[in-house]
DNA sequence: GCCCATCTTGATATATATTATCAAAAAATA
DNA sequence: TATTTTTTGATAATATATATCAAGATGGGC
């Protein structure tokens, strides 16, 4: 068995993950790539989603996988849950206790092979509430 | 304000919803069509996108965002938890006691207004768990 | 610093999942 | 039965993500 090769850290992963980092928003592959593209014009769009891909993978951020058609990510990597808007898709964080304790009870309640657990609240944000309250402008 | 008008009952629905019925597996919309193309050989993809779209929206049964690549649909539309394995994407029921009262705690740490939530387990089905233990035989 | 092996990139092609379009068929209504 | 509305199946289009690969960048040994 050969140990895998660290991951360089080239000069498009490191803005890849500073520019993330910045961020609170859990941006898309693609919102990424648009701002990572301000400070690297010439980056691709595959090498985004490979590096974010990869960086998920070793633990330095982490890949949201929420309802929505796209994955998102991540630079908070202790473990905490989601709230996402249901009308224009934007994601936030939501400060409450991690239930540490769930993994026994849902290990007792199936056979699998318990690794995580995530809780997605769905609903409104503000900005989607005010408008969806105020008979609809648009 | 027009009412809408009801969703009639067509074969089509009515075959999808049936064949959802039968399983407990969560299929995805491709999987649905080929259970659905056994029964009526000539329906369209497109038809049954179509109608699990609007059946989740009318509440006949729920879309499953979870992680993973596609959507997945489930005819049991009590609430409940899902366990979903990381090596082959197969999504099952978890019964354990769903947490109504988690929507006032996330809805006093966050300013959305909270319509609903789902927990989602992560991690190895007993055939998947099984074959990582023994050494990889693929 | 130079050479070599390895890793990484950017460009592009391809795959996958889903949604949109629309004429024809089916069903409801008059 | 005639008319209107809904739905379908076929197909095209879009969105998201992954694979391929030659060229460029990097790190280690000398």
């Amino acid at each position: 068995m050969q140990e895998p090769s660290p991951m360089r850290l080239t000069t498009q992963r490191q803005i890849i993950l500073e520019e993330l980092l910045k961020v609170t928003s859990h941006p898309t592959a693609n919102e990424v790539y648009d701002m990572v593209r301000k400070r690297l014009p010439r980056i691709g769009l595959g090498t985004v989603y490979r590096n974010l891909e990869l960086m998920s993978e070793t633990g330095m951020i982490i890949k949201l996988e929420v309802g929505g058609t796209q994955k998102r990510f991540d630079a908070t990597i202790e473990p905490h849950y989601h709230v996402r808007c249901l009308e224009c898709g934007k994601v936030d964080d939501i400060d409450i206790a991690v239930q540490h304790d769930i993994h026994e009870t849902a290990a007792r309640a199936c056979n699998y092979q318990i690794l995580g657990h995530h809780i997605e609240f769905t609903g409104l944000c503000p900005d989607c509430a005010k408008s969806e309250g105020s008979a609809n402008i648009n």
